[in-house]
DNA sequence: TTGGAATGTCAACAAGGCTGACGTATTGTC
DNA sequence: GACAATACGTCAGCCTTGTTGACATTCCAA
């Protein structure tokens, strides 16, 4: 299982030199950089930090998430999601619904003002990503998620995939 | 020059659809976890965060990098950076030397002890990408790459390739 | 030689992680 | 019906790592 995924016998081994995977490690830190750069700046204007974006993003993904779904997906603590809760639902972006089932479970669903936020930060961030995508063409972008993936945790990798299909519903 | 670096007819543009982006940006955040888990843990036990990690790394990188150069490629301002490189140097990890040319700089190198850590978090990352990697293989890596280089903003894509072929002199 | 620019240090503050402890509803179980 | 477990919220206090402001040192050019 470790060696047959080494393709044409020419090339070899040669992409996994330490040099190679070093630069690669820096590919992705400042690419990170990069990736997070646009929405930082709308953020920024609006006094909400990364934390707000990640909550809305997912919140926008999945509509009528749990708290303790969000907290799984985010992999930070209630104490911590919770401050950026509060203050998106006292600005009115995130509305918490008691749940019918389940009455101790509350349901997120971002308010028309917040899919506005969300509206301006994902298109900034899909921009990006856009010129990237085509600048690079189809074959390196099936590539770059290829490698992506491996990257992932086993248990983050669960959770990427349950988000994969959703809104088909 | 928008149009044309559309290949294959065939598949078209399918590749550019929100939904796409969409789930690229996704890959993006989960993959930047698993990127830092390894080193995460380590630095946890020594009382580190990923500040030290990215002044130990570009210190290795580069030896004698100055501060000024050391915050032009992390992006923070000097005071932040100057925090950790004094909670590095007073753990003798890394060794400040005054410019013979410019008294006013300081020429930063790691310390014996400081190359042992540094050692042990890039080993960890660059297992963890090597695995990654292989899974992947040769094709998928470029097109990875590409892809990166492609989200980068443009100054940072030039200290991305300043810092590309050393090592070599 | 003197004033401005560059380099780096110290102090204080804010965001956003964390742990721990606790309160309150609600649910499910014995 | 009593009671443990679950889901959520909150208070308090800590740490890391970003920020700005003030300041010392050094260099260079007028």
């Amino acid at each position: 299982m470790a060696e047959e995924s080494a393709p044409q016998g020419g090339q070899g081994l040669l992409f996994l030199t330490d040099e190679h995977l070093r630069k690669g490690i820096e590919a992705m830190f400042f690419a990170y950089r990069g990736f997070t750069a646009d929405p930082d700046r709308i953020l920024a204007e609006k006094d909400y930090g990364r934390a707000h974006h990640r909550a809305i993003h997912f919140i926008n993904r999945s509509p009528g998430t749990t708290v303790n779904n969000l907290l799984a997906i985010l992999g930070v603590t209630k104490q911590s999601l919770n401050r950026v809760l509060r203050s998106l639902m006292q600005d009115g972006l995130v509305e918490s619904r008691v749940g019918r089932e389940d009455k101790r479970e509350r349901h997120l669903f971002l308010t028309d003002v917040g899919a506005v936020l969300e509206r301006s930060l994902s298109d900034a961030q899909r921009d990006r990503m856009r010129v990237a995508y085509r600048k690079a063409g189809p074959v390196a972008v099936a590539g770059f998620r290829q490698v992506l993936e491996a990257m992932m945790d086993e248990d983050m990798r669960r959770q990427y995939e349950a988000l994969r299909d959703r809104g088909r519903s």
